[in-house]
DNA sequence: TGTAAAAACCAATTGCATATTGGGTTGGGT
DNA sequence: ACCCAACCCAATATGCAATTGGTTTTTACA
């Protein structure tokens, strides 16, 4: 702490803070304005404003403004910060970690509207004539589950993890044959993830997507 | 699929599509210029650029353009939006979901300064004096483990994930005493989770964090 | 001469008007 | 009946001036 602190300045703005009407966004007046009112000089205002922040009081942002409380981690436009900063095996760990939870809870919240919807995109894969409509139909199937675990923000977080999904495996499709093989190997893991969903075997379904997305990972790996 | 299609201006938008240099995010040039430059109407364009919005290969946007590829989710993590939709009990259930993985995570790969660290903030959690001390050393606790997952992309979720729970209880402070009582049941379970964790047992890190979460949603119900 | 305050400058951000873009309708021509 | 050109609308992007915190320079005073 700066010891050249100006200790009536300091309680001047305390007061202000103790007393003050802010907007919702706890938003402070301008620093030019809020020292005018408070009838001490910005310097001064800028090293009372600079303890309070140290303290988490308060925090301050170039261009923004002043605001009450802790600064908030920085979470908007971060799924271009998560793209740079992850990998394909990064983005599969994560999978593996969240993805069995949602099944979990999908297991034990599915409408039964839901569980239809589940086996219908789970068939639709299976029958899919492109490589590209088959991810179509993958892709709704793991959101439909995301939707039936009934809980907004897991749905939130899943399209999260899948909007980098997308962006690091960009192009990924352009070397592959025109169809998935009668055999490919999700379509069996499929089957037994939407049984263990439909039969409300939570612990089921979480294995179940565990084992499918470490099979993936697997042929990730040997594709490598 | 339209009836009306005009073959020759589909194959002829096909071939550009084969043959033109895009930018990166596989803008296409505006209507109004791309129809000039094959030659055809701007509503046959338009009739075309429909058929292949229906297999896939592009997807438009009012006031945006059109790009190659299927339509991506939402991409910026709308942190607003999820927290309109949520509420504190579906913050806890994400959080039972989710975060027990991440200390799974963290178990198996934690390095030896980040369970020091770990170690450190679940200290300063239990002398914190003021419940605003204990909160922000709690929060590190847990980002933390966060971060000892070695994966950019599991932090990135959980970093949302406490955007979204700051946002929802907000102001939730004001009618605290002073500090956590010596008792306050969380320590005890902090000190399992870094136990288990510093013990490289992953499950016993998962479970851990489970029975805390569940008991600070209990906690959570007797208050509401 | 040293210090504090005021003024000026800089980088980050916001707000607003205008331009652009897809979505759609209308009227005229073939 | 269909296509084209012109036009309108809503959503979005762009550019620029204003605003905001961060810092340096200048000025005034003791």
């Amino acid at each position: 702490m700066d010891e050249n602190i100006d200790l009536p300045a300091l309680e001047k703005l305390r007061g202000f803070l103790a007393s003050a009407q802010l907007p919702d966004d706890g938003r402070l007046p301008p620093e030019r304005e809020l020292a005018q009112s408070l009838d001490i000089g910005r310097a001064v205002l800028r090293k009372a404003l600079a303890t309070l922040q140290a303290e988490g009081v308060v925090w301050r942002h170039v261009g923004k403004g002043t605001f009450t409380g802790e600064r908030p981690i920085d979470t908007v436009a971060d799924i271009n910060a998560m793209v740079q900063r992850t990998n394909p095996f990064e983005v599969m760990g994560a999978r593996i970690a969240f993805e069995p939870e949602v099944a979990r809870c999908a297991a034990l919240n599915a409408t039964g509207a839901q569980v239809a919807e589940i086996r219908n995109c789970m068939l639709k894969a299976q029958q899919a004539p492109t490589w590209r409509q088959y991810e179509q139909w993958d892709n709704k199937l793991h959101r439909t589950i995301g939707e039936a675990s009934q809980n907004s923000l897991l749905l939130g977080l899943l399209d999260t993890l899948n909007a980098v999904r997308r962006a690091v495996t960009w192009g990924r499709l352009r070397d592959t044959p025109v169809r998935p093989p009668a055999d490919h190997h999700s379509f069996a893991e499929h089957i037994e993830i939407v049984q263990a969903i439909g039969d409300r075997d939570a612990a089921g379904a979480y294995e179940a997507m565990r084992r499918h997305l470490r099979s993936v990972e697997s042929h990730m790996r040997n594709r490598g």
